[in-house]
DNA sequence: CGATAAACGAGACGGTACGTCGCGTCTTCTG
DNA sequence: CAGAAGACGCGACGTACCGTCTCGTTTATCG
């Protein structure tokens, strides 16, 4: 993580343009390559930066990978640009849009490569999560909150806990079961599963 | 995993007791220091054996690993010693035993480590798939299609999709949200997610 | 080597007080870490400078400490401070102070670590030549040029050769046998080989 | 240098043909590109090695370096190949051959290149005295010793001395005069100035 | 029973990425 | 604008691990 201590004023200053710069890099070729195939000396080569620019602003592989996926800002995520359709069930249908569906199914890739490091790294897991996997979760529980507000839903429900359904349910299916992230899937998830725990059954 | 292709009958017997013996010295390193931070070199020193002796036996770390983790036998998902209470939630809450929640998230655990190796081989993955997550799905499946026998719960629910709600839900607990795997908490996905989803509602 | 190149008028005048502050820290640092221990950095800091300072002056590590080298001006070489004896032997002994040594031993091991650089460079080789050995040669030619024209030694001797006996035999002391530079040493040359090689045997 | 320590009896044998391969890569690179130019690198990959098996046998680039020098043994020092002409001046003359002259400045060069190491490295010095300063001395020695005991020159000279003289000269005119080393000129040292050392004047 | 062949512990091998450090340049702010 | 501070691109350093190969030894089976 780029960590800015004390204010340091002498000499010359940090090249702020560097930083996304490297990130975009690092994002490009974890793309290709993967976290374990990623090399420092690649993505310094293909932002034309040297490895100790890179390592003066991350301390590791690991932590700039972590930054570089923070750093995939999910523009459908942003509140504003949420759907509202005035039911539980027809936002949640909203989220099912392809372009939504790929830059999840990205993450998790990448959030699969860095596993072993978050295992071993309560502050990088922190990282992780805050960047791909709690924007995620804030969705849900807002659209279930709006259900809850205008009476379409029990106010009893756990929001937390149905939150996770969705997410938990596609992380498996790709991580682990290593199958791509259907619109089908995700339909028969949220009607199957998500609809009958927050009492609107078949 | 362990090749015995053809018949090898000239020469040395190979020594199958240093196998258990190497797996358990891995999952030793492996609690120790995470995936990453293990060494062939490590296991094969605490298992006094060479690393052509690990090497003979499986064909990389990862490979060796997913043995390890698939040789944590979890004697509770063997048929015989499932439950059968009558119910299925009565058989989904008898699987909440203190021994079977550790060992499955030493499981998880061991699995997020090898999560990027797996996502750039897919035989690897379905090994470890078959190692790891199939045995949990048995179980569920089972459960299902004995209230679907019993008339329980009708014929027409996905099984498939609802055996993999529990280890959905609590992978996801686990790896993202890094939260332990609590007795509460899988009884909460049961009676919230997984019993409406199959019409038994609260 | 510094260069002035063209007059600057405009702006802050460079501050010629630098000039040998640097040179002395750079004698300092390399008498304390030699040549290939010796950083710029090390040179900057110590004389509180930064390091486009020191090399706006000088164009490499090793014109810098060439330059410093050559800037322990031996007060000694001076021509009017040069002993005349009125015979060869006498001007030659003469030399051999404590403080000329010294100064000619530290002159000659910072040499030995500009020799890799030395062997890759013609011009840098000129620079060391005419700061370093060039001065001492020309003693020894003076001194020979007079005992010629008073008549001491034949016409005919190679000065040239004759000159670089000295030097010769000290050099190859200290940096080939890594033996001090003692008087004993030097006056033994002086006797046993300089004399001889022009004709006054013992 | 490698070292030999305690007998290691376990476990694969060093390839001691690599050592050789490797010395000789290295001498290839040095005379190529110089002391500072080499890089292990490029050892290692001349001689189709890996860095670490460089490393595993010297402890860094100098002592490699040293090593590969130490191993440019000049047969025509070996004692046994050495010319018996009967006089001390016949001797001498009869080293003065291309090949031998070829020899004796590339090892210079290379020694050059190592002096900025030797000077910070008492040890290394050592070697580097013994393997390519030491085996000329020896040969002088022995021609001066003939003459004393054939009664050609005194007892009297100092044979320590007087053997050196040529070495000095021959670095100095090569290492910091820069230089080719002329049999002209060698033959001058030997009539001008070794000769009349011993009495044998013009 | 001796020969043969594979397995064993140990560790060297070729290769590749790591993270550090120095060079010489460039940029920022201060006097 | 010179100067101090220090970031920059570059590239070598020496280390560590991977997966393979070789050594000398042990252990089984075959002839």
């Amino acid at each position: 993580m780029t960590q800015l201590d004390a204010p340091p004023k002498l000499g010359r200053k940090r090249d702020l343009t560097r930083d996304p710069e490297i990130l975009d890099a690092a994002l490009e070729v974890l793309s290709e390559v993967g976290y374990e195939g990623m090399t420092i000396d690649m993505v310094a080569t293909r932002a034309k930066a040297g490895k100790a620019t890179v390592y003066r602003r991350w301390d590791s592989k690991a932590e700039l990978v972590i930054d570089a996926v923070a750093c995939m800002k999910q523009a459908d995520l942003e509140p504003d640009k949420l759907p509202d359709t005035g039911t539980l069930r027809g936002d949640l249908l909203a989220m099912i849009k392809p372009r939504t569906i790929d830059e999840s199914e990205r993450k998790l890739r990448v959030m699969a490569g860095l596993m072993s490091l978050i295992a071993s790294s309560p502050e990088l897991a922190e990282t992780a999560h805050a960047a791909i996997v709690e924007p995620r979760l804030a969705v849900n529980r807002l659209f279930l909150q709006r259900a809850i507000d205008r009476g379409e839903i029990s106010a009893d429900v756990d929001v937390e806990l149905i939150a996770s359904i969705s997410q938990s349910m596609v992380s498996y299916r790709v991580l682990m079961l290593r199958k791509a992230m259907k619109p089908e899937y995700m339909r028969s998830v949220i009607d199957n599963i998500v609809l009958p725990a927050v009492g609107l059954g078949r």
